[in-house]
DNA sequence: TACAAGGATGTAAGCGCTTTCAATCATAGT
DNA sequence: ACTATGATTGAAAGCGCTTACATCCTTGTA
């Protein structure tokens, strides 16, 4: 019968019971320094018998270090962030490291909360896979020397490893595709315009589209990430008499909007109207019609990030610069624009 | 100009420049005893100054409770759970507590980390929305005097709390549905089978269609949850020569892949086959075409958990036993049975 | 004017762990 | 048998914070 551990279980409890020092304990538990075998099992035994858990908190004062890596996240709804999360968690299981994550609804003012957070929590290292990052929150890392990685950011910053899409260039690649197959109308859905992420891909749109004369944009913000937002999105366009041919959405769940709006108003996709979203979530595969994206690889993200912070962390190594490719996904929410 | 903080910033650097003791900063701080003003904002400017973040472990260390809640959820990737977080999370915010979560992916090994985990990190809650629980994890916490609350699980527990759905009346608002449109041959797809919450519902699907003689069940179950598992279910079932002309799934998410799998073998959803899901996840009604599922209302469940934790925490609250219902959602993946 | 009652602070003892440093013990070499 | 060497262990000093408890000022009051 396992001995009921009480509820102020401490080390020092177990040492006692072991008759040995908690110095003893404690190498034995972190497995460091020399401690004889039968020492060893008798100490493990009785930590065992009661059950014992090290407080991580006293653990963490006494080391100086948390072993713990922080992720904060613009909107852990995505998947596209739970993608990039379990990744980089994976490695940092791998090496000895918990991860804990925060997310900001994309409010600057819960951003800020959320890194004070992980300051308190005196995170190892940061991933800041947020879109409404500003100088002034770098400001406030700067000083707490700890790896940091951002990502979408276009700006480099003093010491911190950076990954970055290359969304031209996967915007590029959509309209490319969409003109080629006879689009000369296109919109473009989007939210939260002054989100550096998402003007960079508004812009990308915009330029791709001029250079091929002959076709024609039409922008439309939603107030909202997500379904919902694609859906007023997608509300707003059609109500504009800019009667588009096709959509490109700055991501998948957008799209997703978009696709439900048009069906409702009795537009089919992709006979009437072509859409493509970006990201490439896992649903997008499983939704119909299994919607043409842009792939990014999340997992490869996210063990970019561990690995930047992992080895910032333990050998110091220098800030990095990544920029990942996004691949052209064609499904079937595209097709040859309607004559 | 704001200082530059340093890496190794501790209250007792403020106490030194604010020229004053460090009880007294933790006083400010914390906002308890009495502090004369001028005092107060000096000590405030410092620590502004150098951008002073106290160390929640040192804290936690001093004050013996962590004031955090932890969540443990079977797949994070699940929308469902994530609702729920969020609603608790909501509730631990507003009375000043943080939230940790971690996820077992349905592993029971994975399961014992994490509640070692949440252990180490004293927490000062636990809320386990997880189906793989069985009673020797009980035991590892039993002992540990704190609040616990257990999603889904049958048996009583000592001491926790529980939330429960009743799912045999939510699969029999389905099936009735079904059958009084005419289905007769209808299918169950699920996962796991082995896990309790899972298992209660292919129950309540067997008893349930027994209650209507003429009918007849089929019920396969996937070795994965999510869009594949109900992919290969799918498969399964249309391989078997059932022909079913409804297919009860054990959650949306399984219902997705249904869906895509029979459309991929030229079925059509509802005139051919068809299709159910369970949680009314937001996605649900945004497919193509909008599923016919259960609503469960993870909000209201999310704010239970919070609420019969911090009860407990705070006030001693013995646990409580909270039973939800699931309410029927009509949409378009259902229909009169095909003739 | 002297004294009680608070208000404002400081002192110091932990919280539960890790980690140096020194002390003790066992074993091998001579 | 005696010392050198390394393996084992324990004592004790923190890690950065909270919190009695003690101390020293202010006031208001008799």
């Amino acid at each position: 019968m396992t001995k009921q551990p009480s509820s102020r279980l401490s080390l020092e409890e177990v040492a006692h019971r072991a008759k040995v020092s908690t110095a003893t304990v404690s190498r034995v538990l972190n497995n460091v320094g020399s401690v004889k075998n039968s020492t060893r099992t008798r100490v493990l035994r009785v930590a065992q018998e009661l059950n014992y858990q090290p407080n991580m908190h006293a653990r963490m004062l006494a080391r100086g270090s948390s072993r713990t890596l922080g992720m904060i996240v613009s909107n852990i709804e995505n998947p596209f962030f739970l993608d990039i999360f379990r990744a980089a968690e994976y490695d940092a299981h791998a090496q000895g490291f918990e991860m804990v994550v925060a997310h900001t609804g994309y409010e600057a003012e819960q951003l800020l909360k959320s890194l004070r957070l992980m300051i308190a929590r005196r995170v190892a290292g940061l991933a800041m896979i947020v879109s409404e990052t500003d100088r002034s929150l770098v400001e406030e890392l700067s000083g707490h020397r700890i790896p940091v990685v951002l990502y979408d950011v276009t700006t480099p910053v003093d010491n911190a490893s950076r990954v970055r899409v290359n969304y031209g260039s996967g915007i590029r690649k959509a309209v490319q595709y969409l003109y080629h197959v006879g689009h000369r109308r296109m919109a473009f859905v989007s939210h939260h315009a002054t989100l550096p992420p998402i003007s960079v891909r508004e812009k990308a749109f915009r330029e791709t589209v001029d250079d091929f004369a002959p076709a024609v944009t039409w922008i439309s913000r939603a107030s909202t990430d997500g379904l919902e937002g694609g859906r007023l999105a997608a509300r707003k366009v059609l109500a504009s008499g800019f009667d588009p041919t096709a959509i490109v959405c700055v991501n998948d769940f957008m799209a997703f909007g978009v696709i439900r709006e048009l069906r409702e108003q009795g537009l089919r996709v992709p006979e009437d109207v072509s859409v493509t979203g970006f990201d490439n979530i896992k649903l997008s595969e499983y939704c119909f019609p299994p919607l043409t994206t842009l792939h990014i690889p999340r997992d490869q993200i996210g063990h970019i990030v561990a690995d930047a912070l992992l080895s910032g962390i333990k050998r110091g190594e220098p800030a990095r610069d990544v920029m990942i490719e996004p691949e052209f996904v064609l499904r079937d929410s595209t097709g040859p624009a309607r004559s």
